[in-house]
DNA sequence: GTCTATAGCTGGATAGAC
DNA sequence: GTCTATCCAGCTATAGAC
């Protein structure tokens, strides 16, 4: 008896582990039941429809990926110290739920309406923007090249995410074990930032 | 009247539309037949099944977008030019069919098997480890900074593709229609090299 | 709240006429 | 080669007993 949380839990857990790893169409009510340990019907009693389901797991899927990058933007520090702990503590945050974003990208790719709301309702938004200020600023102040926010944000996110999305790819091309990939992952956290900010040298 | 090719092809074309929009999962060989103008019995007797047609979707689209990468990478020009070129043509190539990279990822997460025959067929795979001894010896050379080739290597595809792979998150998050998101995309042929080259320097 | 049984439908695949 | 009709497995969702 490891488990013995209340049957919703149980649920959302067992439902978070097969959305993401199948997707939405790939999904079956009943690997969902097997893996919370209950029956199928259960499912349909608390949470009413596999849609419904999907949207919950998929919205706190979208929180733990797109939230962070405004909140770590926060603050006064220099633009470039902003730069590297963002880019560290968002590959550290991502490698806690490395199949994360390419659940997201996959999903939001087919099904675009999924994510408008989302995307109003996100409260991190305000950072993003004024971090774009910030970096238009800097680069009249010479303290930094004079480069487009939205590409330098965009270089950013890239860099940060994309090893988990190719992740696959990535071992089955260069023949790496996890340890490897996950080494890979970490001397990244300060490679990232010197790509970076060697651009960003006016 | 407008296309009149054999039936076979009729059928790919549509395949290709319906699996890269909707997934393995997510098509429906009726939604291919209706694409194809055709009825759906004739799929199973050109293809004999979903997956076989599947198949060669996928297979067609790894090779497109995996392929090059190889390829532009020969001959015996200095190591700078080489990556310009590769970012250049590699965007370049990859604006032609933009859909590809998220449907390829998507499967490959999904299905990591479907690689591995692929993988070890790629002819372009000699022109990759290549390029990563040149890396190391124009390290040695004080040509360029010392980097892991593969990090290099990573860093390039990761700032090429990413950007398509993310293109309805940044369409909403930047509110860019269809004709912004284009001119981001023309920019990067050039900034991404900017940003490679600029790290690179030793 | 939890289960079994089943309704009701969808979708891949095939049989068989033409 | 092409079509219509149909089979049948698999799936979401619900009814109803306990």
């Amino acid at each position: 008896m490891a488990q013995e949380k209340n049957t919703e839990e149980q649920i959302i857990e067992a439902a978070r582990k097969i959305f993401v790893k199948r997707g939405l169409d790939g999904a079956r009510m009943q690997d969902i039941a097997d893996e919370a340990g209950i029956n199928k019907a259960m499912l349909h009693y608390y949470y009413r429809s596999k849609d419904k389901l999907f949207e919950i797991v998929f919205n706190e899927a979208f929180s733990k990926v797109v939230t962070p990058l405004g909140h770590i933007l926060e603050g006064t520090r220099p633009i470039e110290e902003k730069i590297k702990e963002v880019i560290d503590h968002y590959i550290t945050g991502i490698s806690q739920v490395p199949y994360l974003p390419i659940f997201i990208l996959t999903e939001v790719n087919q099904r675009p309406e999924i994510m408008i709301k989302r995307l109003n309702s996100q409260p991190s938004f305000g950072s993003i923007m004024n971090f774009m200020k910030e970096v238009i600023e800097a680069g009249k102040n010479g303290k930094i090249r004079e480069v487009s926010p939205i590409q330098l944000f965009l270089n950013i996110v890239s860099l940060c995410i994309f090893p988990f999305v190719a992740r696959p790819l990535i071992q089955g091309i260069f023949q790496q074990d996890n340890v490897q990939f996950d080494m890979l992952v970490e001397e990244r956290k300060k490679m990232v930032a010197d790509v970076i900010l060697a651009w960003l040298k006016p």
